[in-house]
DNA sequence: ACTGACTTGTTAACGCGATGTTAAAAATGA
DNA sequence: TCATTTTTAACATCGCGTTAACAAGTCAGT
């Protein structure tokens, strides 16, 4: 793994956000400041980060609430909370949600350092985002380009269809639920955010009837799977 | 499969290790005390444990000494360090030696617990233990892909019919009760809820039928037992 | 062993929410 | 402005889970 780790840290606290920042780079890391929850989840949405350090109290959107939704799009992805207060309760509740450690501040740098290794050590860093190239049956399908590819035929796909069909070429041959897609998305699963969703797998389904080994099923009140017989 | 972890405690304090044995087996953990660090070192080479929680203070050899000799024989092995002290220059060493968390003493064993299912989670035995895949005589159920596969044969499983199975599952060869299925999946259990569940059996049993070696039985008024003769 | 009340086994039918699909409206961007 | 993409709407369809209905099993009391 010689890709260089990115972090997102989320604190509101400009001087200690500056501060650690420029610590992570100075340990080799590549970390990103947000200061507020909701953009923190929009960068999330669009980047492709390998670690979050989120401070627990942040404007628009607390840091559990954040954690839970991140966990959603990518349940491995390592969390640690930064947090003032060490209250018990507060340190349940983020374990629940499935975040890997605390720490309290005021903290010692070496050791969140220590700590962050620590996780990432056990980690098994999803090799990369890699090159985005995927091949289902006999299509090829670059997800950078937006271009879906059969023999000699090239198709351009939109923003939408091509994001939902990296997610399920992640996942191919599985599960990949409802809920993740439309987070990952929309952010939120509302009603229409779910239509709109169906709407996309029905178009993508279409671009696919050419090979009858390809089929993205339903399975009801779950989700969806890319089923490759090849 | 759900199979078992096994933790090795070293503590030289008895009082406190065998207050932890309990609560980690509470936990649904198998746990096994060792007071010092030479019969730690000897039992480490013989079984085979998924998980250790060392004292740094311990007779005939400490706590570092002894996770650095571990590391060598198993690198990937997750070890908690419980500390009295909470010395900057300790966790340091500790840290450089690959360990994954201090707990300082005095501590919550809640906190305890969630730290071992942080380090767990992100493991790759958690790999083994959390991954809902479980074989029952020729089958192979996969909780999270909803799908029972049997030789080449593989039938997609409903939300209800693969949680159910699961929770048979978690239990083979051993009796669950009535109440226990009903209370997880319905809330409660009402005459139409438990109704319900006996149709469940009842495909579960249909989908099973080809293995006689499997059998799904009910303990009249009580429950039921998901049977494995393999 | 017989009865009667209760529990469980099994199959079938139904209702309703979830999904498939197409088209129109709205948003987006040059 | 127009062209493209996305969302919303509208309607059709499907299948899960519930309920119903009946058969079979269990057990206590006599």
């Amino acid at each position: 793994m010689g890709r260089i780790v990115n972090i997102m840290l989320v604190e509101d606290d400009l001087n200690l956000g500056f501060l650690l920042v420029e610590f992570l780079e100075l340990k080799g890391f590549s970390a990103k400041l947000y200061r507020d929850g909701q953009t923190a989840f929009a960068g999330f949405q669009n980047g492709h980060f390998d670690f979050c350090i989120l401070d627990v109290m942040l404007p628009k959107m607390d840091g559990f609430a954040l954690a839970k939704k991140m966990k959603i799009i990518n349940p491995q992805i390592p969390i640690i909370f930064l947090t003032a207060r060490s209250l018990k309760e507060d340190k349940m509740k983020g374990y629940a949600i499935g975040v890997d450690d605390y720490v309290t501040k005021p903290f010692d740098e070496d050791e969140l350092f220590y700590k962050i290794n620590a996780i990432l050590n056990r980690s098994q860093i999803s090799a990369g985002v890699g090159d985005d190239i995927f091949e289902i049956g006999k299509f090829k399908f670059d997800f950078k380009n937006q271009s879906l590819e059969i023999e000699n035929q090239k198709r351009r796909l939109t923003e939408r269809e091509s994001t939902i069909l990296k997610l399920l070429c992640l996942s191919r041959n599985k599960v990949i639920r409802r809920e993740q897609i439309l987070t990952a998305i929309w952010g939120e699963n509302d009603y229409f955010a779910g239509r709109s969703l169906d709407v996309f797998i029905s178009k993508l389904r279409k671009y696919f009837s050419s090979d009858p080994s390809i089929s993205i099923e339903n399975i009801p009140k779950v989700g969806f799977t890319l089923q490759d017989n090849n």
